[in-house]
RNA sequence: CGGAGCGUGGCGCAGCCUGGUAGCGCACCUGUUUUGGGUACAGGGGGUCGCAGGUUCGAAUCCUGCCGCUCCGACCA
């Protein structure tokens, strides 16, 4: 993409209501556009982040097993009659009727369809388990939308709903959610620790939420600091294997890790050693929790047993805020000068940069950069905009843009282009080609 | 929902108290200049001052009502 034609209004002031570091940045990283209280538009720059992180989900949920599908934003009050839920509630669900006086409601999440759907399609124990997910525009309407994307009335959840005949399959269902949670959030550069939830009303150990660690995060946490350090790797995973699955599970429920609302003081200190106790700051991204026949049970959503006699669903509930992640991950990486992307959301992956644009060396030093790196299967942004360096470096930085491809006539006199790491500030002169390979290389890119 | 505050060009703000031709910085357009980390100068375009009503010869400014938005607290992916 070349930054002269593409839309990035992008500002050097910023916003006065933007409060924290990630609304400020989206802001003034032209991402977002606030369209009225806790409700944006994603403009182009915001909508490929959104979309980098919606793919990675996509994927670990696919790999876990999980099944997409997608159901509507708009839903029928009668199921929600039917649950019990439309009355409990209350005024966070935006409802709204249609031309026929029909009670309708912006969804706020999935249960009682989801519920409705696998009990009208699946009829036998012998076609679970199964996982159903979809990544969709939820709307809570929220008392007090604030931070931008990170907690606005309007936004994007992924939420996965596990079907199974009795507890021990639920188990697995919930196994497998849980390390996909790892593996995705490990995959989008965050490191993100599981923590033991309020288990509410259904009580058991099968409920976690997920919080990257921040400064700016809503909840104090207290955790073991080794849990921070777990890390899953790129090894393959035996998703079917429930013994496997439940030990990876075990290894990172084995510590200590709560957030405050669950937090009992005494027993950290009384489990962790002093120098392993960790307090800090955190962003809750995902939540899972199983909770049985909650609602199979009211909407008569039952299967067919091995003995003849139909048995409500065990199911979970496992939900990842998509579109909060984009704000996460900008809390969790940024420094002054704007956002550091990890690689694998960054919404372009390297930025060539033009020091004198209409230097005619320069210029066909650039597109020819810009021509190869795109042939390699890059996503490139070209900055050919007719501005003196200071204020392309600035533009570029401020979006985060992991790499950049410094051209000017000095270096090209040399035969050399430099090559900037964003998070480092680390510079390689190097030869075009070789700068082309190496990041090539960085993104996995075939030479 | 309780408390506080704000609505003046795309963004950041002044003007309001004490009514009298709507202003500054950034951004934008034109020209010159400059060119390796947000150049400099000159010229220029853009605003029914959130909406409605009232007071007044005259309202961004005073009064009334409404709407929108933000921040702090209790709840949430």
């Amino acid at each position: 993409m070349r930054l002269s034609r593409y839309f990035l209004p992008v500002q050097k002031e910023t916003p006065a209501e933007a409060e924290i570091v990630s609304h400020r940045l989206m802001l003034r990283g032209g991402m977002i556009r606030q369209a009225s209280a806790g409700i944006y538009s994603w403009l182009p720059l915001g909508y490929k982040v959104l979309r980098k992180i919606e793919n990675i989900v996509h994927e670990e949920q696919q790999r876990a097993g999980a099944i997409p599908v997608l159901m509507p934003t708009i839903q029928s009050a009668d199921l929600w009659r039917e649950s019990g839920r439309y009355d409990d509630y209350g005024a966070e669900m935006l409802r709204i009727e249609d031309r026929q006086g029909r009670e309708m409601l912006y969804g706020p999440t999935n249960e009682e369809q989801i519920t409705e759907i696998a009990g009208a399609g699946i009829r036998s124990y012998r076609d679970l388990p199964r996982i159903l997910y979809h990544i969709q525009w939820k709307f809570r309407d929220e008392v007090r939308p604030r931070f931008g994307v990170m907690r606005g009335r309007e936004f994007l959840m992924k939420d996965a709903y596990s079907f199974d005949l009795d507890k021990e399959g639920a188990r697995h269902s919930y196994n497998r959610m849980f390390v996909s949670y790892l593996r995705t959030f490990e995959r989008m550069g965050l490191k993100a620790v599981p923590m033991r939830a309020d288990s509410g009303p259904i009580g058991g150990d099968m409920t976690h939420e997920f919080l990257i660690l921040a400064e700016t995060g809503e909840s104090g946490v207290f955790l073991d600091r080794d849990l921070a350090e777990l890390s899953l790797g790129e090894g393959a995973i035996d998703w079917e294997d429930a013994p496997a699955l439940q030990a990876i599970v075990d290894r990172w429920t084995a510590s200590y890790a709560r957030t405050d609302e669950t937090h009992e003081e005494a027993v950290f200190e009384a489990e962790i050693p002093e120098n392993r106790r960790l307090t800090a700051r955190g962003i809750e991204v995902g939540h899972i929790f199983y909770f049985g026949s909650k609602y199979s049970k009211p909407l008569n959503a039952t299967v067919m047993g091995p003995g003849g006699e139909a048995v409500p669903f065990e199911s979970g509930s496992y939900g990842i805020g998509v579109s909060r992640l984009a704000g996460a991950i900008i809390e969790a990486s940024h420094d002054d000068k704007g956002i550091i992307w990890p690689e694998a959301v960054a919404p372009f992956e390297v930025a060539v940069i033009n020091l004198r644009q209409g230097d005619e060396a320069a210029d066909a030093a650039c597109e020819s950069l810009y021509a190869t790196l795109t042939a390699r299967g890059l996503d490139v942004l070209y900055d050919d905009r007719d501005e003196r360096a200071g204020a392309k470096f600035a533009t570029i930085d401020l979006i985060g843009i992991p790499w950049k491809l410094v051209v000017g006539p000095r270096g090209l006199k040399e035969g050399v282009v430099e090559l900037v790491s964003r998070r480092t500030g680390e510079t390689q002169n190097l030869a075009p080609d070789d700068a082309i390979n190496r990041l090539a290389d960085i993104y996995g890119r075939a030479s």
